[in-house]
DNA sequence: CCTAATGATGACAGTCGCTGACATCAGAAT
DNA sequence: ATTCTGATGTCAGCGACTGTCATCATTAGG
């Protein structure tokens, strides 16, 4: 038997959940959320860089799901079908069973400003992997930069609309819809 | 004669810019940058929210050229149409005279992540408003955020190539070369 | 000309985010 | 049995940021 209960990492991130849903995310001390799962502050630091980042663990992991399907496409095929493709992987990882923690999250984080600035900047960031994993199929700039950018854009308000409340379509084909309605909108001008 | 010399907070953001450069962000003190302009902590935090936001001051003014020049489009314009006008005016801000300091801000926001991060969160704050203006147009979502995010993501990339060293073109017309390039992507998926 | 309202500032205490340094101690490795 | 490892506790401390009250030159009003 382990000294310490396993998974502190784990037991941090849904204590701050409940906590910033109860009381939001402000008036949340590090302190009190340590305190919830039985350890101290500096623990809480040890596993997050900072607060918000305890709501946004696991993203590499989310970030490799997207470039692992990238690397599937073969080399010929256009950058905008090739992030797409990245972005139908990256959408499998959110499956139905998912949906419901997603959106209870989505309310968090749409409630505190400083969790929606965190939350761009990983989008952005993911958008940067995309952009260099692009580069290194060969696509120059500044095309690598725009269809990746492009690909995370039509991703997020995919995933709005995959949290909607009465939403039951998969994300993917959501995806497949906005794309469809951004290249018409290109198309016009 | 005032009781105190006139425009503290852009002498705050000279000094801020200045000791960024010099030393860094994050070894720059808000205390630091109060000193060298002859006032107290107390006071730079009343002129400016944050540490961060002593670089992005001038912002909502910055934004509201943007809806004005939108604003002129007359009603029957497509979307994205519509949101390269209000480009184009954003750009028009941007005159070569400015050129060498945003040169110089940018390489102090390339060389911190925090600062990075609160452009990122600007610049999504932009797609908002714009978004915004586009539904007050008529515009149906999901149109309006897909124009407005498409529409930030050709200004980011025609104003990362505005900067770059050598580039002499005016942004506007290097955004619409940024948009016929996006344009030919998202046509070949 | 006197007086009161204004408004930017100083002074100060305090909370909280976050870090560095060192000690602790159960289990794994040797 | 001893050493090593690694997650944790403890503690001191800095810096970001806020609430509160005092200050005082300027300005508006009488």
């Amino acid at each position: 038997m382990a000294r310490w209960e396993p998974g502190t990492a784990a037991r941090l991130q849904q204590a701050a959940m409940e906590l910033f849903t109860s009381q939001g995310f402000e008036r949340t001390t590090a302190a009190e959320i340590a305190a919830a799962c039985g350890v101290t502050e500096r623990t809480f630091f040890r596993h997050f860089t900072d607060k918000r980042d305890v709501l946004f663990r696991g993203q590499d992991e989310f970030e490799r799901v997207f470039v692992d399907a990238l690397d599937t496409v073969s080399p010929g095929v256009t950058p905008m079908k090739a992030v797409m493709t990245a972005l139908r992987g990256g959408a499998s990882w959110f499956d139905d069973e998912r949906r419901p923690h997603s959106r209870m999250r989505q309310g968090v984080i749409d409630a505190n400003p400083p969790l929606q600035e965190r939350e761009r900047h990983k989008l952005a960031g993911l958008a940067d992997t995309l952009a260099g994993a692009l580069r290194a199929r060969g696509v120059p700039e500044p095309a690598a930069t725009l269809a990746a950018q492009t690909g995370t854009t039509v991703f997020g308000v995919a995933f709005g609309q995959w949290i909607a409340d009465g939403e039951t379509r998969p994300l993917d084909a959501i995806a497949d819809d906005v794309l469809r309605e951004l290249t018409a909108l290109t198309g016009e001008a």
